[in-house]
DNA sequence: CGAGCTTATGCAAACGTGTGAGAAAATCCC
DNA sequence: GGGATTTTCTCACACGTTTGCATAAGCTCG
């Protein structure tokens, strides 16, 4: 019955009663402002809004009516002071402009969208005060909950990180602590289904190209390579056990010397994509046909792997299923669930044209 | 019973005699906490870590000594509650993984944070839905500004952006319009450096290899063609542009046709490194030699274009320049300054390998 | 030595929202 | 019809910070 263009008439500053200074800028509409069109007070528009069970169906309506036509938006600032619940996350990532981080970034964002959280992202270029930043930064907006991305986190990082009295999910991280939870890839089994792969293509000989020693990932896929070679019962020739750096430049000249070995390997497989992309530029240029000569086997799947040229058989690693599930599982811990230590995903073998049965006369 | 938790929340100090479950929610320390210790007011506390002129040295050294020592980290929900200001932006895209989108963001998040803000990604899959909802969400976080970064921005989506009263900065946007600011990248300069390039070498038909009729980089990029053949004096054949879709599948059947015409191009121009891709393997397949048989220019500059057999002579894009630029405009509107519409990015050719002059003996 | 000034500090009102307690109004029961 | 109960709404405080204004101390100066 309340006549809302009679309201809406001297809504403009009808702020006569309160004495407030007519601020230059003019603030977004606040509850308060709601409550003095729907002539109710301002816990009463709040609660309506919430749709609490204390309003009455009819004041509601009309409150949220009112609402939606004055463009109200509540403020999360202001929800966020009183609830002490910010719904907001950190995510620290080494490089977003990493296609393995963008990706997990990707799921995380997904899966925060739907839950009604919002991601802050903060770069820190594995640099330690750059680290510190975020990590205050972080504990000054007050997120709930944080998600770290990184191939490396420093030693002091996370005690620094666990330092705020907020759950954190690692994921693919190097160092996992007692305190965190991680969601990992599960290296050896990818690493050991590329090597069967081959194993089964009637490879026999089959060199590994690492990253540099020592890295966990490296020394993950090697064990799976190690596993494989032992489960089919074949001789491993340390010969054709070779460390590179990661990086394609490398990979071309360990890809030449493999070739001068007096009795070279039939298949390589590489520590990611990025070493077989100079493997295969390098028997290219030594003009091996592939795979009738010799099979290249890569790992990570990058968008690159299927433009090769053959496009490259190697191991897929669900990049943005990794971030959905480390964000699940941000979402139990803050919700007060204690889960297990860490999550492991299944890699899958992406089997394309550069992996094929060795040729056949062979000694 | 809830009385006492107030009490208890009301002299913190008090309460470590007090027998409080560990089960209670700590809030992290306040100023009031560190006022209590320094036996002072707060608002004292508050100007003291502000580094106020109003407080002495004395007193503002013991009470930063006080809020190092007992970690205090300033809530920025509350300051951004009192100051109206959240010290935050929103980036929206379209996809974070996508490689483009991703190094721009990196470049906004680079100047974020050297300026003390934060950024919240959110992802808008150019899905209505989802734009509404990250509008919304952006609005409630009551954001200092916005930066898009989307191919492609919805046609209800800039208005929708506008109603909250916060300066917008577009990327690479496809509609400029008048209220909102931009960093576009030189469209019609790059392609026409990338041609003048082809026909330096000596080529007199060069073909160009478009994305879908009617894009607007994709005008661009053909006018810069068109100039550069013009400026040039060189003839236009109709017969060698051709409308491909930006993907390299579709290239290739584009370069099978190209190569039957009757007088084949020497030089292939294509609106992307993707489509550049796909003529890339095409000619592989069809026996031709690059560049010696036809050269190939693409434009991105992607990763993937010095990995590329032979790599890839094209046009790169600042992105991550674009994404600092972009913040930089940011940075000025929500000072209040006020500046030109849009700003320009020149683009810069990268000459690898797939580029050379002609064969001698055409015709 | 008090008026006036500077300096250092405290008081209190915001900012916009949530929420327990209590008041007012409506409804029900006997 | 009056008390009990339920429904509906308001009051008041809290969240943690900034900041204008008041105030108390210490100083200078006439």
């Amino acid at each position: 019955m309340f006549s809302v263009l009679q309201t809406c008439a001297n809504d403009n500053m009808a702020s006569d009663s309160v004495n407030r200074p007519t601020s230059s800028v003019n603030r977004p509409t606040s509850i308060k402002d709601i409550a003095r069109k729907a002539n109710v007070s301002f816990s009463t528009v709040s609660r309506a809004l919430q749709n609490s069970p204390l309003i009455s169906r009819r004041t509601a309506e009309k409150i949220q009516r009112i609402a939606r036509d004055s463009g109200y938006r509540a403020s999360a600032v202001a929800r966020g002071l009183v609830t002490q619940k910010t719904k907001t996350i950190g995510v620290v990532v080494t490089s977003i402009a990493d296609p393995f981080v963008s990706e997990v970034v990707d799921g995380i964002e997904e899966c925060c969208n739907d839950h009604g959280y919002s991601v802050f992202l903060a770069n820190s270029n594995a640099d330690p005060d750059r680290e510190r930043k975020v990590v205050q930064s972080f504990a000054e907006r007050r997120v709930d909950g944080i998600v770290v991305t990184s191939s490396r986190v420093g030693a002091l990082y996370i005690p620094l990180l666990s330092e705020m009295r907020v759950p954190i999910v690692l994921v693919n991280n190097q160092h996992p602590g007692e305190f965190v939870h991680s969601v990992m890839i599960e290296n050896v089994q990818g690493s050991r289904e590329a090597t069967n792969h081959l194993i089964q293509l009637g490879h026999r000989r089959i060199a590994y190209v690492g990253d540099r020693f020592g890295h966990q990932s490296d020394t993950e896929r090697f064990s799976g390579y190690r596993e494989a070679l032992d489960g089919a019962a074949l001789p491993f020739f340390s010969e054709l056990v070779v460390h590179g750096d990661g990086k394609s430049e490398k990979a071309i000249a360990i890809t030449e010397a493999l070739l001068r070995l007096e009795e070279p390997p039939t298949a390589i497989f590489c520590y990611n994509d990025m070493t077989a992309l100079g493997v295969l530029r390098s028997l290219h240029a030594q003009g091996r046909r592939i795979p009738t000569d010799i099979s290249v086997v890569g790992f990570d799947d990058l968008f690159i792997a299927s433009y090769t040229d053959p496009p490259l058989t190697t191991v897929h690693q669900p990049r943005k299923r990794m971030g959905l599930l480390a964000m699940g599982s941000l979402l139990q811990l803050m919700s007060g669930q204690n889960l297990s230590q860490a999550i492991t995903v299944p890699t899958e073998l992406v089997v394309r044209k550069s992996s094929g049965p060795p040729q056949k006369n062979r000694k």
